[in-house]
RNA sequence: GCGGGUAUGGCGGAAUUGGCAGACGCGCUAGACUUAGGAUCUAGUGUCCCAGACGUGCAGGUUCAACUCCUGUUACCCGCACCA
């Protein structure tokens, strides 16, 4: 086994002394990559295997892209504000910072033992106040362009952490650090405008290279919506309210309205015997957190205000009520309910008896010119005794149905199905369970050669006993009456009216899609979407609505009361004023503080009695006492590697015009709707006032997947003794065999369990490299043999790293190692090439080799990538398979020259191929040249 | 419930535009070298009723040919979740 743990060390100190990896950032001569990584929050354990994973990609690919002549810069930094250290200080009254640079210590530490080749000059720390100063100075920006706003807003407020919380950091209503309970609660608050922003955001991501799931999260965090606002008016006042909806086509089935329980107008408008009860309602909700909130929706409450709004199409007057499953948050607080068309308003108009329109029929069959019309009843005669439907089996005439039948003018639905179960199978004692729908329906009869376009009504009846008369249809051979249960129905019945009747009957339920309008007025007849711009246009024109955009992203709540983070640059003056600090009075820095601790839900800062106070230029005041979120700092920290000593600017524009955007961005999922979409935002923004270069930082974005332990369980807290400790497998295996290791798990992307005799199976793929170049076969001498699988290698590996299919590259690595053993000459050129190949992998051994025993001089970080001969590649000579009738019966060889008709000769000719052949009659013979020959016979 | 993804030997996983399913590694079996082997090298390794048949979650379909395309379905993973 070759002594690794020596090389390794070796090369680490050469690269350092020597500065193999820094990277001239002045220099524009070549071609720039810029490739990065999520940089990591320095807590107090160390590196993970998940980290290696995506760490070892990235440099990877930086290193190949240098040895293709890139000017590469591939920085590491850390988020080092945050919560772990907030609470170290808390616990222990240190300062964080202390806590921190020592981890941040042992981090690099740990990084520089895996051989990753980081520019450590371009290092950044958020906490640190040469970096923060311009954290603080793009939030004043901000604040200048009225983006960054302090007001009074509903926040997720953390009792536990005694902080808000912004939305992305609150997980099924506990809070992602911790796990603790959060509610909501109005407080003034500093924010961001995202949906500001929400427009470009979602223009942005056509133009990125991003995997489409985080793509679609974002477009679902930004929740774009398109519909209407109506205005209702409140019977007898002069008072309005606007609702948000996406169906104002169903405006006519509008029964009631509902506010939530927060709406600023439920105290004005609520009566005077309603008051209790909605008082009391209001206070229920108000405790919920929003876990409970939430996972009380099984079913629906509220109350009546006693009010009611007009509905400003039909100026019919309809009940408002309260209920929390209507958000303040969202649209304007308050729908219209339309419990034909929506579930939830079906079930609230269910439990509170509401009445129930239907202004949107289902439409089944296929439409017909010169269909003839006519309203029709199915009936559905459940006997519960039996537990059986009553049914009329047509045989060959049309298969098993329902009672069906036309309705005569002026007849009811009702009567008319009465009539028909009376008059086709003799009941009479039926009783009426439900009539709530309609039914559009397109048919042919085949007995009246006539396409008809029938509007039905599915009815349920319940068969009180068996009294009977004699039915006026006489059973014969054609016709049936047939009881049969609902496993019998489902089988037989096809008939889509019917069955579309049957799913609706014992399933009730609004229907949400598409259909025509009917109870609509100006409507009737028209679908959905036609009846939607209808409705939006006359909306308009009667001045009682618009058409309206919607978002779900709500500003970015950006204040915590928090210790260790960027302080903001705000001050509140003696008149009430809001002033923001001189850029010369940037960074603001961070005071030392004796207690740590906030004390009756006050930020730690306030403890900070004398920093607190502001006079300056004669203006006096008290400072904001909060505190920026994490992920303030890494919003553009990618921008400040680029420059991170400048003290005039963030990044000298020069320097940014040349580097940005991101080449490469490699980090997890779990950033997809925080970090990912925060960096966007302030990159738009920058980008808007001409201080980024590019709209989108990231030009392509990679997600590693998670790596579990031996068992396919995820490692962590909850097992511990399935934890992999990178750092055991650097000291006992080496750096170079845990890359390897890693990087021949299978796809980045996926998910993969840890394997101990993987991590040897790697080893010994390095042990047997080594060995190979201690040989005596390295030689001056050519060797035809190895032509075609080098150059097969090296293109191989140069396309597999460019698509970061590691796994793959590795494979093909192996396979030529194990043709080399084959042979007696490795010729000494494919040898060093090998050497290029693998480095970026594997780079200590392939550094050594490459030295020691090639003899080079220079580092092999920036000799020349190998290239490929296509020459080499095409092949003269090919096996290929022959099929008959589709499977595989022998391989011929055929020459790069042979015409289609000499292929089919050959594969006609081989042994196995004449036998399955043999006494059959050839159909055709199907060439595809290079590829494989099919005989079809019979 | 909605959105996205995955499913291939004993295991991790390969398979350009549909064209010899199982590359490569792990594990396993045998042999060589050895005092020895948990080192190394060589050969083998999808299943079965083995001149053949079957086989990429399940059921169909398209095609000369399907892991790959189409329809339906199941299981698991991830995200969102009363968003009007």
């Amino acid at each position: 086994m070759y002594n690794f743990n020596k090389i390794e060390a070796k090369w680490r100190k050469y690269w350092e002394e020597n500065q193999t990896f820094k990277t001239d950032i002045w220099d524009f001569s070549k071609p720039k990559y810029y490739v990065l990584d999520m940089f990591p929050y320095p807590s107090g354990v160390s590196l993970h295997a998940g980290h290696i994973e995506g760490y070892t990609a990235t440099d990877i690919v930086s290193r190949m892209k240098r040895m293709q002549g890139y000017n590469v810069l591939h920085p590491m930094g850390y988020d080092s504000f945050g919560l772990p250290a907030e609470q170290y200080a808390v616990q222990t009254g240190n300062n964080p910072n202390g806590f921190t640079q020592r981890n941040i210590e042992t981090f690099t530490e740990q990084l520089k033992s895996v051989g990753f080749d980081y520019d450590w000059t371009k290092m950044v720390q958020t906490s640190d106040p040469k970096f923060y100063k311009w954290t603080q100075w793009i939030f004043k920006q901000l604040y200048l362009d009225g983006y960054a706003k302090y007001i009074n807003m509903p926040v997720n407020w953390c009792e536990e952490l005694g902080t808000v919380l912004a939305n992305d950091e609150v997980i099924d209503g506990k809070s992602e650090r911790g796990g603790y309970p959060v509610v909501r609660k109005n407080m003034k608050q500093w924010v961001i405008d995202q949906p500001a922003f929400a427009e470009t955001l979602l223009a942005g991501l056509e133009e990125i290279d991003w995997p489409e799931s985080t793509k679609e999260m974002q477009r679902n965090w930004i929740g774009k919506s398109i519909g209407a606002q109506v205005t209702f008016q409140i019977k007898d006042t002069d008072k309005t309210f606007n609702v948000f909806t996406t169906r104002c086509d169903t405006l006519f089935g509008a029964t009631y309205c509902v506010m939530a329980p927060e709406h600023e107008l439920v105290d004005q408008i609520t009566t005077k015997e309603q008051q209790a009860a909605v008082k009391a309602y209001q206070q229920e909700c108000a405790k919920k957190s929003d876990l409970e909130r939430t996972d009380l929706n099984k079913d629906k409450t509220g109350v009546f205000t006693g009010a009611y709004a007009i509905n400003p199409v039909n100026n019919q007057a309809i009940p408002i009520y309260i209920s929390d499953y209507v958000l303040a948050s969202y649209g304007t607080g308050a729908i219209m309910a339309v419990p034909a068309h929506d579930d939830r308003d079906f079930e609230f108009a269910m439990k509170f008896n509401i009445p129930i329109i239907q202004v949107l029929e289902e439409v089944t069959g296929t439409p017909h010119e010169n269909e003839c019309t006519k309203n029709s009843i199915v009936a559905i005669v459940y006997d519960p005794k039996e537990e059986k439907y009553l049914t009329i089996n047509w045989h060959e005439q049309g298969g098993r149905l329902f009672i069906g039948g036309t309705r005569k003018e002026n007849e009811d639905a009702v009567s008319c199905a009465i009539h028909e179960i009376k008059e086709e199978t003799g009941y009479v004692d039926v009783k009426l369970i439900t009539e709530d729908f309609k039914i559009n329906h397109h048919y042919y009869a085949y007995n009246k050669d006539k396409y008809f376009n029938i509007e039905a009504t599915p009815l349920l009846f319940e068969l009180q006993s068996d009294q009977k008369v004699a039915p006026e249809l006489e059973e014969d051979e054609k016709f049936s009456v047939e009881w049969v249960s609902k496993e019998v129905i489902d089988k037989e019945i096809t008939d889509e009216l019917h069955r579309k009747s049957f799913e609706y009957v014992l399933h009730p339920m609004a229907m949400c899609g598409d259909g025509i309008h009917i109870n609509s007025e100006f409507l009737n007849g028209m679908n959905k979407e036609e009846a939607i711009h209808t409705m939006i246009q006359w909306l308009e024109e009667h001045h009682c609505g618009k058409k309206q955009v919607n978002y779900r992203i709500r500003e970015w709540i950006f204040a915590r009361q928090r210790y260790w983070g960027e302080p903001m640059p705000i001050v509140y003056l003696e008149d009430g004023k809001i002033h923001v600090l001189d850029d010369d009075e940037l960074p603001l820095i961070l005071p030392e503080l004796d207690d740590y601790k906030g004390h009756n839900g006050k930020a730690p800062l306030e403890n900070a009695i004398e920093w607190k106070q502001y006079d300056h230029n004669g203006l006096k005041g008290v400072r904001d006492t909060s505190t920026m979120p994490g992920s303030a700092g890494s919003s553009w920290y990618y921008m400040r590697y680029i420059d991170p000593d400048n003290e005039e600017v963030f990044a000298n524009p020069e320097l940014l015009k040349h580097w940005m955007p991101v080449d490469l961005y490699i980090g997890g999922p779990e950033h997809a709707v925080g970090h990912l979409l925060y960096s966007r935002i302030w990159n738009h923004y920058l980008y808007d006032k001409g201080l980024s270069p590019v709209k989108e930082p990231f030009q392509k974005l990679v997600h590693q997947g998670m790596i579990l332990g031996a068992n396919g369980i995820k490692m962590g807290k909850r097992y511990p003794e399935y934890a992999i400790d990178p750092l055991d497998i650097v000291k006992n295996y080496g750096a170079d065999t845990l890359r390897l290791y890693e990087m021949f798990m299978g796809p980045l992307e996926a998910s993969k369990p840890w394997s101990q005799q993987g991590v040897e199976g790697a080893q010994r793929f390095l042990d047997r490299v080594y060995r190979l170049y201690q040989s005596d076969k390295i030689s001056e001498q050519s060797n035809p043999n190895l032509d075609k699988v080098y150059h097969q290698t090296v293109k191989k590996v140069t396309d597999d790293f460019e698509n970061l299919s590691f796994n793959t590259a590795i494979s093909q690595m192996m396979v030529f190692v194990n043709a080399v053993y084959k042979e007696d000459i490795f010729p000494s050129a494919y040898a060093d090439s090998f050497l290029q190949l693998l480095n970026p992998i594997a780079p200590h051994i392939t550094e050594e080799l490459w030295h020691t025993v090639m003899g080079h001089e220079e580092t092999i970080a920036y000799s020349k990538w190998p290239t490929y001969d296509e020459r080499y590649l095409v092949e003269t000579e090919k096996t290929i398979a022959v099929q008959v009738n589709g499977k595989v019966r022998a391989t011929i060889t055929v020459l790069e020259e042979d015409s289609n008709e000499e292929i089919e000769k050959k594969a006609l000719a081989a042994e196995n191929v004449k036998r399955h052949i043999a006494d059959k009659e050839i159909v055709k013979v199907i060439v595809i040249k290079g590829k494989i020959v099919n005989i079809v016979v019979k």
